[in-house]
Formats: C-alpha cells, sequence, structure tokens
RNA sequence: CUACAAACCCGAGCUAUCGUGGUAAGCAAUUACCAAGGAAAGUCCGGACAGCAUAGGGUAACCCACCGGUGAACAGCCGGCGUCCUCGCAAGGGGGCAGAGAAAGUGCCACAGAAAAUAACUACCUCGCAAGAGGAAAAGGUGAAAACGUGAGGUAAGAGCUCACGAAUAAGACAAGUAAUUGUUUUAUAGGGUAAACCUUGGGUGCUGUAAUGCCACGUAAAGGAACGCUUGAGAACGACUCGUUCAAGUUCCAGGGUAGGCAGCAAGACUUCAUCAGUAAUGGUGAGGCUAGAUAAAUGAUAGUUUAGAAACAGAAUCCGGCUUACGAGGCUUGUAGUACU
RNA sequence: GGUCCUGUGGCCGAGUGGCUAGGCAAAGCUCUGCAAAAGCUUCUACAGCGGUUCGAAUCCGCUCGGGACCU
C-alpha cells in the first residue's frame, strides 16, 4: 500500500500559518530596516537579529523571546505590487508562484544553518511586469537563499 | 458551404507526486469532507442588516416622470398605449424612445437672411411728376427652422376676412377599455424650436456604512500649549441652512504618546434543483430533494501524464441579496444578412 | 471597502453650445564667413462609443486611462 509509505516520510516542503510573515507592524519594521538584494526580478528584503538584539530595538509583549532562543523563527511573505499587475488574477498568479517556489527551496535553506537565538525576516517582491516560468522562479529563488546563508554565516560569526 | 452579426447552453474531466484555507474527529501524529464567477469586475441603481437620530415647520439639495402588472424594493423585468426609424406593393414584421409641461415666466437660436418672434427686403395696391407716405402679407429668395394646406368667395391689392373639405392643439360630453389611450361629436384657438437651458407641475428621499457595530485582552500622558466658555450659555443633538425644541460645563484645535491582538458580526438564504398548478408574460403557489467558500499581508497552486479537433478566453469572493452595464475562448443550436456552387 | 476630481498637438495650457487661442519643442527658409539670437512658414489635437440639439471640446449616459481623499 503506498499510504504506509506517505506516512514514513516526514513533512518538510510547507507553508503554513507558522511560516507566515502576518504582522503588519512586523512588516512595516522589515521595510523600514530591512537590507536587500536583488536577483532580477525577484527583489528580496530580510533582517537577521538575534534575541539580544531584539530585546533592545523591540520590547513587545507579543514576542516570545524565549520560543526564538530556544528554535529560532523563520518567517517569510511574498508580494506583487498593483502598480505593474493591475488585475488581481495576475497579482494572485504571481504570488502563487513566488510561495511554491520558497516553499520548495526552504528545506535546503534550514539545514545549511541553526536558527537557534535568531528571528529571520524575508519579504520576497517581484518586480517587472513580464512573469517568468516556474522553474526560473526556483532558480533565483535559490539563488538568493544561498547569497542569504552565505551572509547569516558572517554575522552569526560576529 | 463560407464569412459576419445577434440570442441561448457550456465555462473541462481523470491519474500521480509535493502543497494551501476551513470544518469535524483525535492527547497527538494524522484522517475524512468541502473550497471562487458568469460576470466574483465597474460601483450605475434598488434593498436587507447595523449604529446614531426620531419634535417638528420653512428653504435649499438630490432623485423619479405614458399606463397597468410584477416584486422586499428599483432608473430593473413583463404586457399594453403613443411616437420615431426601418423592411415590405400591401397585410404586417423588426428595432429604438431621459415618453410630464414650450398655451406660467425668463434666457438662447452662430453664419445667412428684410425679419429668428411686437415681422416686411424685392415684388403687389392706393396717393404722388418724383422723393416718399400709407395699406396688405398671397409670390420670390436665405436658413436647421419663416407665422395651417387645397379650392371658391371677397378686395384697390390682399389676408381664416368668410365658406367647403382636410390637418393640428386645448377643453367638455358620449361610447369602448382597470388605465394610458382610441373613436364620434361640440366649442375655442392659430402661440417656431430648445426643459439632456433656468424653470413649473406632480410624486419621493433621515445620515453613515460590516474597516458599521458589540465584547474581551494589552498599553499610554487624567501630563503640555492655544482659543472660547461656565446660566449674561461655549458647545452638542435633530443630515445642510434657518426658525424652533432639548441637553449643557466643559468644548475645539496644535504638538506629542500608546495600541494596531482576539471573539462575535460571518455564512441556511427575498437560496437553489426538479415536478406540477395559476398567469399572454415577468412572476407566484404547492410538493419532493440539496447544503453549496469564509480568508484577514488574505486560501484552489506547481510539475508530469492522459482523454479530445483544442485546454486555451475574460477574469479571483472579502457583509449579503435583486437588477443594470461592460469584458470573453472553443464547440453546439437557432435566426438574420452577404457571397459562391448546384437544381 | 467607500467617496470625489480629471483627460484638448511631442510638452504646458486657454476655451460659459456656433471656425479649437497662445507658449515651448521639432522641421524648413531668411539673415551670417559659420553659428547663436531674431523673423517667416509648416507640422501635429478635443480619451473612446452612443444620445439630446439645426449644430457638442462644452449638455447627458456608458466605457477606458490618470490622480486625490476617507477608513
Amino acid at each position: 500500500m503506498p499510504s504506509t509509505s506517505i506516512k514514513i516520510l516526514p513533512k518538510i516542503f510547507t507553508y503554513q500559518k507558522a511560516d507566515k510573515l502576518k504582522s503588519r507592524k512586523q512588516t512595516q519594521y522589515l521595510f523600514a530596516k530591512g537590507q536587500s538584494m536583488n536577483a532580477f526580478p525577484i527583489k528580496l528584503i530580510y533582517t537577521i537579529e538575534s534575541v539580544e538584539q531584539l530585546s533592545a530595538v523591540l520590547p513587545s509583549p507579543f514576542l516570545n523571546l524565549a520560543d526564538i532562543k530556544e528554535n529560532g523563527q523563520l518567517q517569510a511573505g511574498v508580494g506583487a505590487p498593483s502598480r505593474t499587475f493591475r488585475k488581481a488574477v495576475l497579482r494572485n498568479r504571481v504570488k502563487r508562484l513566488l510561495r511554491e517556489a520558497y516553499r520548495l527551496e526552504k528545506p535546503a535553506f534550514i539545514a545549511s544553518k541553526p536558527f537557534q537565538g535568531f528571528r529571520v525576516n524575508l519579504f520576497f517582491l517581484y518586480t517587472d511586469a513580464t512573469i517568468l516560468s516556474s522553474a526560473d522562479i526556483q532558480d533565483k529563488i535559490k539563488q538568493l537563499l544561498m547569497r542569504l546563508s552565505e551572509k547569516f554565516n558572517t554575522i552569526s560569526k560576529a
């Protein structure tokens, strides 16, 4: 029976509510403080912060600092500007493709580095008017995440 | 047969792998089920629902405008009346109509033309040698539009000035029809168009929108500055203004600080499928079935295969319904127009 | 989600129902030894469709584009 073999496989290619960058305030903070890198037509905005930095900057009661210290936090969002994509159908299409690509590349990124004690926020923006194929977008996301992983290494050492 | 146009139907199915939102079960891992549209769009109308107000009058603003029906309601829909366009020899067919009032008043009508609404250039008649004065509104020409049409009488010349026939408008009576209206008849009238110019008449309309609203949690600054006022009344409510009524000791503005989490609203309804009955129809009644999205940086996707002539078009729910408008692929079916071929 | 404004040549911009001003730019000519400046000439427009009217950039309806505001 194939169903038994499926049960054994661990679920890793996920993109659930906990993985999504949902808080309005957190998103505004990310756009204000975050750094960016480009892999045209996709732009990645990110923040990488340790628990100590967070507690100094953001004394919010909603931040579960203990949980971050133990497990780390990785949240990501995607966006397609309504100025370049006027139709809601096209915006949805772009966001779905970005989410799908991130979902498939995420396990490799997680395996590259332990997250304990760090909060990592990502936001992927699509900046062109023409929509690339699914394989191309996944390739771009892969490049971005590899570069981010190198950056993360230098930060965590320091 | 081909092309175009219009109306209607339909808006892909299945399999595999990896995933998304919700509901239910489970301690959990997980499992099962459900998961965008005909327009979800534009926001052009009409409602439901919620909060505030309910003490109103006048003015203003906005909307509607042949009649009847339908319906929760409507500028929608259905049927009829009138009118215009078009096809046709005709009978009749098809399509459009913001379809009250120009005889309450005001304004406007370029150019041309004598004159664009109290008519008079040429021509006509009378008087006069002439210049000109008076009469009259038939003929000419201009214009989008020129002061009822034809014939006869009448006259100096003419004129609805009079008469006959015809056409028009308004009012009354009678007949048909629920009514708009139509027919007959009587009386009166001769006033060009424009109300999608102001306007008049009749009818109607509280305001704000689910990010409404109610509750829970967390946090801050009950501090500072300015203006007005405390019964000689600042200000607030009654959508605007005003009158009036009620409340009233604080109110408004500036700069700054905090939060931006959760629950309800929120998914079974003017719902929908089939059958049947009433009705010309829109639509309604009855019976039997169905449950059919509910997110909050916001869910349906990616990859591969397959069926097929092809998988493509327009396009993504955000409180919910009824309409209207606009966008749209392939195929099917019906109608119309044009062309070609055959008889 | 809701409300409102706006669209006139390549650009800016006037236009109260009657022939769409003006400026800048572009092209050509004159002037000059060559250019600049100046002068003359030309070119290119009422967002689209439909309606009202004798006549529409203007009035009305629908559509498309641009912008602003509220929460």
